[in-house]
DNA sequence: CATTAATTTCTGTAAAAACAGAAACTAACC
DNA sequence: GGTTAGTTTCTGTTTTTACAGAAATTAATG
C-alpha cells in the first residue's frame, strides 16, 4: 500500500505514541495503518508499507488481537489472511479501556485485596498504612463499577453526557 | 525505614504496574512507600528501604516531581529534603491523568491538526482517510474538553455522579 | 571563604525489549 | 501424499532503557 506524506506522518506519530503507553512501535504503527487503510490488508501489504519484518507483524497482529483492536476479515479468492481495525475512535477508545483495566486494574485489585487481608491479623503494620491500602482499594472499587455501568451505555448516551460537561451538576444539586 | 511483608508486597507490585504504564519500577517503588510512610522521607531513607542507589533516588524523584506527584516537604532543623505525596487516591488519580493528557493527548493532537491542515491542499491522499485524521481530531478534542470541565468540579460532585453511574441516562432523556 | 553535607549530573555497565531472519509448522490444492 | 503458499515460533543481534558508582555541583554553616 502506498502511502502518502500525511499518512506516513499519521503513522509514525502513532508509533511514538504507542511507546508512552505500553505497547511497541511497531504494534501502534500497524494499528495506525489498518486505521487508515480503506480496505483489510495482508499480513505482506503491512510489511511492505511499513518496512518490518514479517514475523514482526505476525506478532504485533496478534498483540492487537489480543487488545480486540484488530479482527479478520476474510476476502472471497484469497487464502491470505486479512486485518482490519474499527473505525470509530469510540470503539478503539472503548476496547483500550476494557484492555487497560484488565491488564492494570484487575491484578492490582487483587493483590490489593490480599493486602488487606493479610493486614488483618498483622501487628507489625501501623493501623494508618493498613488503612491506605483500604482507600486505594476502595477507590479502583468505585473506578470499576463505575466503568461496568459506562460499558453499557449506547455511544449516543455518553456523548450528551459528555457535552453536558460541567453542568452535569446542576442536575445532581437539583436532585 | 522499615518495611513489613505487606507494605512490601504492595510496594513490589506496584513498582511491577508502573512499568506498565511507562514509568519505570524504581520511580513506581518511590511513589508506592511515600504513600504508605506515615512522614516525609528523606533520600537517603528511600535509598536504603529499597536497596536501590542514592542517584536513582534523585532521578525518580524528579520524574515524580514532574509528575506533580510528589512534594518537597522540608523538615525544621535538617538540611535534607524530604519528599512526600498525597494521601487522597482522588488527587493522585488527577495528577496522573493531568500528566497523561500532557504527555500523550497534547503532542497528539497538535500532530493531528498538522495532518488535517496539510492534507486540505494534499491532492494525492484520499478524501476517506483525510476524514478519519478528522475524527480521531473531533474525538480527542471532545476527551479534552470533558477533561477540562470535569478538573475544575469539586471531588464530592465527581464521586456523586460516578455512583450515580449508569442512572445517569434517566436525567439525560427526562431533559 | 573554606569546609562539609546534600544533591544532581555524568559515564559505563547490566538488563530488558524490539526486532530481523531462519526454521518450523499448518493447511490448502493438485 | 507431495508441493507450495501462508503463518507462527524460535534464535541471535541490535537498540533501548534502567541503573550503580563516580565525579561534579550546589548550598549551608562556622
Amino acid at each position: 500500500m502506498k502511502l502518502t506524506p500525511v499518512m506516513e506522518k499519521y503513522i509514525l506519530h502513532w508509533g511514538e505514541m504507542g511507546t508512552r503507553w505500553g505497547v511497541n512501535r511497531t504494534v501502534a504503527q500497524i494499528h495506525a495503518l489498518l486505521y487508515l487503510s480503506e480496505n483489510p490488508l495482508n499480513a505482506e501489504e503491512i510489511t511492505e508499507t511499513l518496512g518490518v519484518a514479517r514475523s514482526n507483524v505476525s506478532t504485533s497482529i496478534k498483540e492487537l488481537q489480543s487488545w480486540k483492536l484488530v479482527k479478520n476479515e476474510p476476502q472471497l479468492g484469497d487464502r491470505r489472511e486479512h486485518f482490519a481495525t474499527m473505525k470509530d475512535p469510540w470503539e478503539l477508545f472503548y476496547a483500550i479501556m476494557e484492555g487497560r483495566k484488565q491488564r492494570e486494574l484487575d491484578p492490582t485489585m487483587s493483590v490489593l485485596r490480599e493486602c488487606v487481608l493479610e493486614s488483618e491479623a498483622d501487628k507489625s503494620t501501623p493501623e494508618e498504612v493498613k488503612q491506605r491500602m483500604k482507600d486505594v482499594l476502595e477507590f479502583m472499587e468505585i473506578l470499576d463499577t463505575w466503568h461496568a455501568q459506562i460499558k453499557g451505555l449506547p455511544k449516543s448516551t455518553l456523548l450528551k453526557l459528555i457535552k453536558l460537561g460541567a453542568k452535569v451538576k446542576n442536575f445532581l444539586t437539583k436532585k
